[in-house]
DNA sequence: ACGTCGATCTCGAAC
DNA sequence: GTTCGAGGTCGACGT
């Protein structure tokens, strides 16, 4: 639906947004879009479950979307309406991501060499309460432990810096030596200078590698159901 | 535009969505928008500047929307089309959110009682290089110096650890005697524990005097401009 | 329910 | 240009 409609949103803030035209949609969900003609983001919108109310008043068109949890209230005022359209859409389509950073984890951990030879996982995830959850934390052919920090995309500054939390996280519950890796695509430059300062190392992990890796054990998970 | 149509994505990641009904936004600056019956976000979608490629081949509408920097692919195939609509929306009206943090930062500098009676400013912002930035930087009627740190929501753990880093960057520029404060709605248990544990307070701000202040002092301003 | 973290985050501002 | 932090972030997962 669209036309020239005033927008108030009051709840986690409040919003007024004032008389234009803008594409509004109410999905079945009972959640709330409301797009200018340009721009990605909608300039109001309301997540799933809204309570609606719809009046007319004063020659004009009233939607109200109401949400509790948190309590927030998105009113729509239309006074012209250019195009009206209501449909019933199907769609039982599979959407699929690849290489997600929760890929690389489980990559790293079924091929543990990605993030260097003599590495060895120990744990993953959630392992430190107060720092935060390490991605992989595992040792070396020398004993060290290694705590490894994965990104999906170039390292910045923000990783090291975790990274570093990690690792003085682990190291007042341990005495063995560390090691703290950060294994992405690439580094960036002010994260290189970071990280060598902080005596911490970078192991490039490209998404390829890791996508190849997956998919080679989904066909070894599938031959083990469909055996010769 | 709606209609039975499958999609592929190639780029920062890639994915695939298998056959099934949508909403196609395609936008005047060059966004797109595949929305599917449910759910606030797009299962696919392309930031401003696309440049478009339509094709018929096979009895199917191909739609590509290419982007470069970075380097994606949207691809999007319709083999049957349920609705199509083009609209130019016009719209010049004024979005104001209300009550961001940078306005509780305003409203805590107009009203520097909201964060303490005794609570005078000395600066704002980006005051500390290494440790990031601080909120507001000031003093007490005993000299110590106050740092500031607001969140607009209730404030987490995370928002502890931040106060800390900046208490410890401010800490070694100066021999004052320093105070921490969290100026938010509402804080979390675990923020609780963590701030008395380090020292630190809570000064709970909310959003509608912060919105109450502001407004007052736009009011001044209007009578400023417009003196009896 | 709350807290934490990732996201094809998006968006804007500062450097 | 890149980097960094905020967002009514949303959504998922774990407690």
């Amino acid at each position: 639906m669209s036309g020239n409609c005033q927008v108030s949103y009051e709840g986690r803030a409040s919003s007024t947004l004032g008389w234009g035209e803008r594409l509004l949609i109410i999905k079945t969900d009972g959640s709330v879009l409301v797009h200018r003609p340009e721009g990605y983001e909608p300039v109001n919108w309301q997540p799933a479950g809204c309570v609606f109310q719809v009046e007319v008043e004063d020659e004009e068109l009233r939607i109200r979307a109401a949400r509790l949890q948190p309590r927030e209230v998105l009113n729509i005022f239309f006074n012209r309406v250019l195009h009206l359209s209501t449909l019933t859409l199907t769609d039982e389509g599979d959407f699929s991501l690849y290489v997600s950073e929760q890929d690389m984890k489980r990559a790293i951990l079924l091929a543990p060499k990605l993030v260097g030879e003599d590495f060895r996982p120990l744990t993953s995830e959630k392992e430190l309460g107060a720092a935060g959850f390490v991605d992989v934390v595992g040792e070396d052919s020398e004993g060290r432990l290694v705590v490894v920090e994965i990104k999906r995309n170039p390292a910045g500054r923000e990783a090291v810096r975790q990274l570093q939390r990690y690792i003085k996280a682990v190291g007042m519950r341990t005495e063995r030596p560390l090691r703290g890796i950060i294994a992405a695509p690439s580094l960036t430059r002010e994260a290189q200078a970071l990280l060598s300062r902080e005596g911490l190392e970078f192991k490039p992990v490209s998404l390829k590698r890791c996508y190849e890796v997956l998919k080679f054990e989904k066909t070894r998970k599938l031959s083990e159901f469909f055996p010769e």
